[in-house]
DNA sequence: AGATATTTTGCAAATATTTGCACAATACCT
DNA sequence: AGGTATTGTGCAAATATTTGCAAAATATCT
């Protein structure tokens, strides 16, 4: 039996059962305990379900699609987490603000890491209750309510006292010649203090903002430290970005 | 049977019911007393279920959601907070902290009010997305997923620079011999900071808080400007704390 | 095709987690 | 106040996980 059958196995018995037993997907795929579980592994991997102790349950948009018949998963957000996680290692202090890809990515972070997130963002902050493990900071301040956000003088107050090994900052436009911009001014403003205190910067973008422009500019492109996508490294659409000491994933 | 499977079936009995005693949640799900025990004790430590002594109730914020779009809501916290509502006027910088009263009060602020609102709950915050005239400061710090608010010195600092018109304070219990106490200490310690920050304290307590004791205690009961209850406040159980110097409404 | 790498698989020992139970301490109820 | 129920702890058995290793299967190269 192929590793790949066996996967799809494992994937269509949680579309329906929502939970199996690594036992049980031993026996049922006849194949040894060991196996199933690597392959369970890989699959959390991917983002394809979640790993338990003893065995795996389907993720929660997974069973939405199943239950609610509602919502395609946008793929793009599963590509873009699994390369986003991989930079981040135990006991590292990340900064995080708004945008629905890092919220989806700190969903998606494995529920063993032991880092501290830093974020302006109180949902996102409030989702991280799922992990035990990892430490949440929430900057203080003014409460914008059109992007959910805290923001303005006291949020940049807030992060004076704080050195973060990476910002993962969300944008909604990246281009060469303007560099990354927002639609809103103090936010601009907030973001490049964010980069300021942190180490590295790394920004998740998906594919319908690259090459956009938007008003106000927080950095150039080359500020950056890493640029992630869901596109392949080498396509064509991120041609004019390389080679400006960005590290594209 | 997998512990998030349990652990889920936990939190979907809460959806419904609002409650439930362990006992109840052994023999439903077929194991142990000391498992449903452990998993409710990790459930509130992430924030998602409230226990209580024999049992479990539906965390603050979600119970809330549910029970409104059922239409039943507990008739105290209606009592309670229309009291609340005519000590808020225009204008006025409002500190709010956690709780269930306190989440309920800010929905329940009318429309039209231009105050300024600051809080340490995250849950509040977000709520007053729904009254566009209302401002919002949250207030930052680590969040201590457990009671779902934000805490430390962190917290403590963002205050210095505050000064509010009124606080209105969440509490465990309220008694004349030990005052206002709490069960979490750091908690007691910034309860303390936003009173000495507001001109006035208000508290809003259940009935079943009223002559109750907890560790940490906050203040002295005269060191309150109104108590809010649900009962008519020339009500038997509420002898002990007239002619106090504290308002009862 | 045949030889050589690479990946996959199953196994076993060392670790870690989960679970049920006992018992003392505490909280609740009448 | 006293009896009962509930908690917090420590413990040991049962289960799971991790890790390294070697055999089998598969892919790669000349």
């Amino acid at each position: 039996m192929l590793k790949e059958e066996r996967q799809q196995a494992i994937l269509e018995k949680l579309g329906t059962d929502k939970k199996v037993t690594l036992v049980d997907l031993g026996q049922i795929l006849n194949v040894s305990y060991d196996s199933v579980r690597r392959d369970v592994i890989e699959l959390e991997d991917r983002g394809l379900l979640k790993k338990v102790h003893g065995g795996a349950i389907a993720h929660s948009y997974l069973s939405m699609k199943a239950s609610k018949g509602l919502g395609i998963v946008n793929t793009e957000f599963v590509t873009i987490a699994k390369k986003a996680i991989k930079l981040i290692e135990n006991n590292k202090i990340i900064l995080m603000d708004g945008g629905t890809t890092n919220f989806y990515i700190a969903e998606q972070l494995p529920k063993n890491l032991e880092i501290t997130i830093v974020t302006n963002n109180p949902h996102l902050a409030t989702a991280l209750s799922e992990h035990p493990k990892i430490e949440v900071i929430l900057l203080g301040g003014s409460l914008y309510k059109r992007y959910q956000i805290t923001i303005g003088s006291k949020t940049i107050q807030d992060l004076e006292h704080i050195q973060a090994d990476c910002y993962f900052m969300g944008t909604n436009s990246i281009s060469i010649e303007s560099g990354l911009a927002i639609r809103h001014y103090e936010e601009s403003i907030l973001k490049q203090k964010m980069m300021s205190v942190s180490r590295k910067t790394i920004t998740c973008v998906l594919e319908e903002k690259i090459n956009r422009e938007e008003n106000y500019k927080v950095c150039n492109f080359a500020d950056l430290d890493f640029l992630i996508t869901s596109l392949n490294p080498a396509d064509e659409q991120l041609k004019n970005f390389r080679n400006k000491g960005v590290e594209i994933l």
